[in-house]
DNA sequence: ACAAATGAGACTAATGTAGTATCATATAAA
DNA sequence: TTTATATGATACTACATTAGTCTCATTTGT
């Protein structure tokens, strides 16, 4: 089981390379050139983003993307919650209709509280922080 | 996403059941009848618990299972491991083929830093502890 | 007008998960 | 010794999720 998803990988590495270019227009084409992921499904996450509001677009010839965040304004957190969701690790007791009588109350409550102590990891983890000693 | 699936959250209920039951041994129908967990599906999670040690098992008429460790000594852990396999919540990144230059390293520690301190928080849940308080 | 870019969303393929079905084997009890 | 009642092993099906592709519309600088 993965923490994050490809989406979410995908992600922040696009905010961590735009991060990086200021507040230059950078079209997908240059972020696939850099990040090796392949365009359409770029295009599709860079959507996402700008939907959420962490980068602006530009259409037409010469357009692109930029950040419209800070990146140690922005949290593992927010990027995972756009692309998976909130962070519900115990979901599926009542959801998928198990019968919560038996070891579910209890069972329930030791999960949300590994929950949300993973929540409260991510909702420290700055993107900027994750280039921190990185060459390029 | 969950923490547990629902193979381990069925196994967490026999178990559970199971444990009340000291070393009477019971046939998974009773435990069907209990816990209302489809029977094939029961059986095969039953069969893997007792593969890896957790139950004992006889075959035949009056035949059944029995724990084979106090539930007091099973800890959630060990039974995520058995159905899950062990918590790993970053192999995408290299799994998956997406180049680790960028973000995966640092991004790679610090996922790598929430993964230990669930697994510590699920190595300290026995399936005991799931009872207390609990009627029946 | 044309080329280069994003916007929107339908579509396909692969994978994983949940759950079922079947038949073999072992054993208690009549 | 036959029968009913168990578990053992394993193949199979159906469904959901995820990954990734494709197509066409729209916008804008030159």
């Amino acid at each position: 089981m993965d923490l994050l998803n490809r989406d979410t990988d995908y992600a922040v590495r696009a905010i961590i390379f735009l991060s990086k270019r200021k507040g230059d227009l950078t079209s997908s084409l240059e972020i696939e050139k850099e990040l090796g992921i392949p365009r359409p499904f770029l295009r599709k996450i860079l959507q996402v983003l700008k939907k959420n509001k962490i980068l602006e677009s530009v259409k037409g010839n010469k357009g692109g993307f930029v950040l419209l965040k800070d990146s140690r304004k922005i949290f593992l957190s927010n990027v995972v919650e756009i692309f998976q969701g909130k962070i519900d690790f115990a979901q599926c007791l009542f959801k998928k209709k198990i019968c919560p009588a038996i070891s579910s109350c209890p069972l329930r409550k030791k999960i949300k509280g590994i929950e949300s102590s993973v929540s409260s990891q991510l909702g420290k983890i700055t993107i900027a922080s994750l280039t921190k000693g990185q060459k390029r």
